[in-house]
DNA sequence: CTGTTTTATATAAAGATTTTATAAAGATTT
DNA sequence: AAATCTTTATAAAATCTTTATATAAAACAG
C-alpha cells in the first residue's frame, strides 16, 4: 500500500547501481536494479516501475534495441544514463521514446531534478492516495471524505483522527496513541475527549451509529479501523 | 488552420535566433521570435505556441522568474536553452517547470531530438487554460473570470488566490500554502488577509456570499475549491 | 452460573474558546 | 484621484472542553 514512486535502474556497473540506489533511497524512492537487458526486462514486466533508468552499455545486449522493446509496452517515463555523448546516440535514443538522456559521469542533483521533471504529469491525478473501504473514501492529499460518494463535513480534529485510523486500518490503536498523535503528548489521560470526538465521527461515517462498523471498540485497550469488503 | 507546430524562442542574441529559426524552418517548424522577457510573454499570450525555447539570460528580467510566471497558465513544454551550465541553474528550472534544459553551445540534431521528444503526447493529453466550473470561467492565459458569461473585475491578489483554487480544486488548501503560494513565504503568518481577501472574492464570484459554494471554509484548516457539476 | 458491584464507554448538552466573516478606516501604490 | 493593500475592530459561527448522566462491559462474590 505505499505511495512511494518505484524506479527501476538497468545498468551493469556495480558502483553506479550503488551510487544511484544510495541516491535514489534517500530521496524516498523506491529502489530496485538488473545487471543485464535480460533481467531488466524481466523485472520491468514483473513489477512495472513508475520510471526507468537504463543505460546504453549493457552486456547481454544493444541499449537501443532494448529501449525500442521496452516502448512496445511501457509507457512511463525512461531516462537514458549513458557515457556514450555522440550525437547520434542521443537523437537515436530519444527518437526511440526516451523521454531524456543523461551522459555519464552526471551530477546527482540534476538527475534527480531531471527524474522529478519526468515523473510531472504522470502523477498528477491517479496517483492520490485514497483509501477505500466499504462506502467510505478517504483521500488523503484533498483531506476530503466521502460516503457513499457524498462530501462529509468533519472538523480538523476528527478527521485527523479518522485519517490515523484510515492508515492503520485492522490495527488496535491504544487511547494513549491516540491522544498522543492526535493531540499531543500532553493529553494522554483526556480519555474523554476521545470518547466525545469518536461518538461524533460515528454519527458521520457510520451507517448505524448503535452499531459501528468502521470504528470498533476494544474495552479497555483502544479502538481498532475494521477493513470492510 | 495549419497543423504545423509553433515553436516560440525567447532569447536575446540575434545569431542564435538566426541558427533557430534556419534549424527550426528547415523542420517544417512555424518559427516565432521574441528578444525580450516583456515581448516573450505578449506574444506566448496572443499566439500560445506548442513548445517555447527560453534563455535564461534575457536583458529585462531574470529567466527563472519568466519561466515561472508562464508556468502559471503555459501547459505545453518548455525548454530551456542557456550558457548557464551550473547545477543549480538545472535544477532550479526543472523543478520549476522546464521539459528539459540544453547548455548552450547545443548540437542542433540533439536539440531537435529534444524538440520531438517534448512534443510527444503533447497532443493526446488535453491541456486547456480554460478552467470551468458551474457558471465560473477561468482563463489562465487570458488571465481573466467571468461570471454567467459577465467578465468580473478582479485585482491582482485576487486573481491569483482564485487562480491557485482553479488548478488545485477539490482540494483542501492551507492557510499556510494559499499564503506563501499567494503573497510569499514571510507571509505564512497574516491569515486576515486571506480572510479579508476570501470574503471580497466571495462577494465577486459567489451567487449567494452568505452560502457559499466555490469557496468553501474548513474551519482550522484552510479552504477548498468545491466543484460543481 | 447468577446477580451485584465496579469500571469503562457513549452521548447530549452547556459553557468556553478559537476561528472566521465583514465592514471600515488608514496607508500605500499606481 | 482612484484603486488596491493593510490594519483594526467587532460580530458571528464553528469548534473544543467540560459536565452530567445513561448505558454497556468486566470483575467478583456467593
Amino acid at each position: 500500500m505505499s505511495n512511494k514512486v518505484a524506479i527501476l535502474i538497468i545498468d551493469d556497473e556495480v558502483q553506479m547501481r550503488k551510487l544511484l540506489q544510495i541516491t535514489l533511497e534517500s530521496n524516498d524512492y523506491i529502489f530496485t536494479e538488473a545487471a543485464t537487458a535480460k533481467d531488466g526486462m524481466i523485472m520491468a514486466v514483473n513489477h512495472p516501475p513508475d520510471l526507468i533508468l537504463l543505460d546504453l552499455g549493457l552486456p547481454d545486449e544493444d541499449g537501443h534495441t532494448v529501449l525500442k522493446k521496452l516502448r512496445e509496452w511501457f509507457t512511463n517515463p525512461i531516462i537514458i544514463v549513458s557515457v556514450q555523448s555522440s550525437e547520434e546516440d542521443i537523437v537515436k535514443a530519444l527518437d526511440n521514446g526516451a523521454n531524456d538522456y543523461l551522459v555519464k559521469p552526471f551530477r546527482t542533483g540534476e538527475l534527480l531534478a531531471r527524474i522529478r521533471s519526468a515523473l510531472r504529469g504522470i502523477f498528477t491525478e491517479e496517483n492520490n492516495p485514497v483509501i477505500i473501504n466499504g462506502d467510505l473514501q478517504i483521500d488523503l492529499s484533498a483531506r476530503t471524505v466521502k460516503k457513499n460518494e457524498e462530501l462529509l463535513k468533519l472538523t480538523s480534529t476528527e478527521y485527523s483522527l479518522l485519517a490515523l485510523f484510515a492508515k492503520n486500518e485492522g490495527k488496535v490503536l491504544t487511547h494513549q496513541y491516540l491522544l498522543r498523535e492526535v493531540w499531543g503528548p500532553g493529553y494522554i489521560n483526556q480519555s474523554q475527549y476521545l470518547r466525545v470526538f469518536i461518538a461524533q465521527l460515528r454519527k458521520k461515517i457510520e451507517t448505524d451509529a448503535n452499531r459501528p462498523a468502521f470504528i470498533v471498540t476494544e474495552s479497555g485497550v483502544g479502538y481498532r479501523f475494521a477493513a470492510k469488503e
